[in-house]
DNA sequence: ATATATTAGTTGCATATACAACCAATTTGA
DNA sequence: TCAAATTGGTTGTATATGCAACTAATATAT
């Protein structure tokens, strides 16, 4: 019968299995400090910390995320008094997000628990073998979706570079 | 201000998008195919492939998922017509977990599918890169839960191995 | 033997995620 | 210029996920 060892054993599952153990870490490490900030908010947390005014394309591109997850977190984040949107008075189809104050303190008091969170995951691991673990994902990554997993970093993206990526 | 390079470039958030990615790719390969399986139903399926009578407990240490995940999704999956729940006659506390008919014939169908999404994903990876990648996955997955991620591999487990993994 | 603790599973609540269908605003094209 | 196409965002529906609080069943400990 099928041959399960290489399913098993595929990265596939590998990747999905400590995916959720590092939302789930991180997440705690948030908690336990006090901050109510998702695993999937935090990077959105910081490309608005680099760019004002984006909007949820630009947000659901740099992501790699449907635009209805985009809506529906920035939703939950507004409530939260992260950010704000704004109808873009050029093109009113557009809403432009924005940091809050509260939501760029936030960003400057996570940013030593991610690091420790890095920190503590790479554990053990050499500074090449954490490059080939990154660039092995990142061919991965490119093998399924097509599109170049850096070339849409959030720290290098510009708005004028993202086009439409998805639907 | 905070070294953003060192946290965007840190494997947590490589895995993240891959792992997203991943998600993604396969559902619409078995949407493509007709199936209605979604990318956290398949290995438990194959669970049940190898083992009768896998109460919740067994397939939340075995998936590392919270026993709540299990739970709404053998509901759903029941719902599906995919499994069975049965009170354990032995320990009214256990249900009893099953493959149906149709869930039994659905793994022998969604194998080829898993294989060719294998090797797509693998595409242009040395076997000995695809074995790195999994060593080092395994060892970020060690250092953020503590546990090794192939003692629970669903096809090496033993039942009676299966400790209070979760609480 | 019985009160207490533990265990397995469920429910309420919250978040994330995607697809399809939709609306409103803008752009295109004949 | 005005109809058609495109674009950005929202809503309905569905799945997955985890925590805390709960119930029922079993095990433990005095």
């Amino acid at each position: 019968m099928a041959n399960f060892e290489k399913i098993f054993n595929s990265p596939g599952f590998h990747i999905g299995f400590v995916s959720r153990a590092l939302r789930n870490n991180i997440e705690k490490r948030f908690h336990a400090k006090g901050y109510d900030i998702s695993f999937a908010q935090w990077p959105i947390m910081v490309a608005l910390w680099h760019y004002d005014d984006l909007s949820q394309k630009h947000l659901s591109c740099i992501m790699h995320k449907n635009k209805t997850s985009i809506t529906r977190m920035l939703a939950t984040m507004e409530k939260h008094g992260i950010i704000t949107r704004e109808t873009d008075p050029k093109d009113k189809r557009n809403k432009l997000i924005n940091l809050t104050e509260k939501g760029r303190d936030l960003v400057e008091e996570l940013v030593p628990i991610i690091e420790n969170f890095v920190d503590d995951m790479c554990k053990g691991l050499e500074p090449e073998e954490i490059k080939f673990l990154n660039s092995t994902i990142a061919k991965v990554f490119e093998n399924i979706t097509g599109f170049s997993m850096y070339d849409i970093s959030p720290l290098k993206i510009s708005k004028q570079l993202i086009t439409n990526i998805h639907g």
